[in-house]
DNA sequence: TACATATATGTCAATTGTGACATAACGAGG
DNA sequence: CCTCGTTATGTCACAATTGACATATATGTA
């Protein structure tokens, strides 16, 4: 079982949710495309860690709901004990900084804003997400505590605008280096 | 050729380096074993993007030092310019705060606490760097400007840090919400 | 009308990346 | 003396991931 696999029980010991969900969901910590989810929730589904039931839909096509079963819970629980690995980052963007002088302060700056913007749009998306945990929570999220179901959401939308944040704080200085 | 290929060369368009030492400085950025370096500097040089020079030593293996040539140099322009991928991070450890209730206090607390640690050894590394590059720098290092020599590794170090704070500051605030 | 996008699931070939094996010499520690 | 870590290069089987193809319906857009 893959790190992946264990991603998917960890999503759904919250709620029930489609493949297509899941693969939305997990984007911001595990990008994976659906090509991958399909197979591993089969397999998922094989072991008896996740159970389906068919959603038939008019407007939309069917869907397959899934959930985690009891010995789900137990892998997953079992997982969270073991050792974890460090975060593994790959960034386009930073192999090409470290030769940007081989372009001019211009073509430099046109690439830098290109990428603040894209840092501009994902902070958006997470203060969107941080408002639909709000909207969620039945109490200030503040006050959350540990086993509060909407903890985790809280806590990672947080870490996920501090990390967006300290990007957008380099491109700002960036953008000083580069008049 | 795919992007780890572009990383040597951008690598290597600032120095000379062996296929062990482009493994060691990548790591920050494009995390990759040398069982896929070697690999693809071979096929780099085929191509004429890099050529190598044997050196023996008494001490230690010889070594193969490769360098940027002038097509290669070419080739790495022209990769600047053209559309860069975001950057992909893959966190195991926010895969388990999603379901971090399934532990009690403590146990989130020993996670918390041996991920903070890991943190804080990336950011001695990452100030060890940014004392490496005062020491190889000409000039005091705000009056660095684009076409210096010591620029990118610069800036990249200054990213480095700015991330590894965002980290720690959330590690800082989450444990306050542990207690 | 035609085309793109979103929902929804699935397969498969090709690419990318990992971990183990192999070799070899030096220095440090038990 | 033996083992471990570092330097140094290389191969290879395997696992993880991507991108294209396939299908189907609804909705919005040119």
């Amino acid at each position: 079982m893959n790190t992946l696999s264990y991603g998917l029980l960890s999503l759904l010991s919250k709620d029930s949710r489609t493949g297509y969900e899941l693969m939305q969901h997990i984007q911001p910590f595990w990008p994976a495309k659906h090509s991958q989810i399909y197979p591993l929730l089969a397999l998922l589904e094989q072991k008896g860690y996740v159970e389906f039931v068919h959603v038939l839909q008019s407007d939309k096509p069917d869907k397959k709901v899934y959930s985690l079963t009891e010995i789900g819970l137990k892998a997953l629980q079992e997982w969270i004990g073991l050792p974890t690995d460090p975060p593994v980052t790959r960034d386009e963007f930073a192999l090409k900084v470290y030769c940007i002088g081989l372009v001019n302060k211009a073509e430099a700056m046109r690439m830098l804003l290109e990428r603040e913007s894209y840092y501009i749009g994902k902070k958006e998306r997470y203060m969107e997400s941080y408002e639909r945990v709000k909207g969620q929570s039945e109490k200030p999220l503040e006050e959350l505590e540990i086993h509060d179901p909407m903890f985790g959401n809280y806590v990672l939308v947080r870490k996920a605008v501090l990390k967006v944040d300290a990007d957008l704080l380099w491109c700002e200085w960036m953008k000083s280096k580069l008049k």
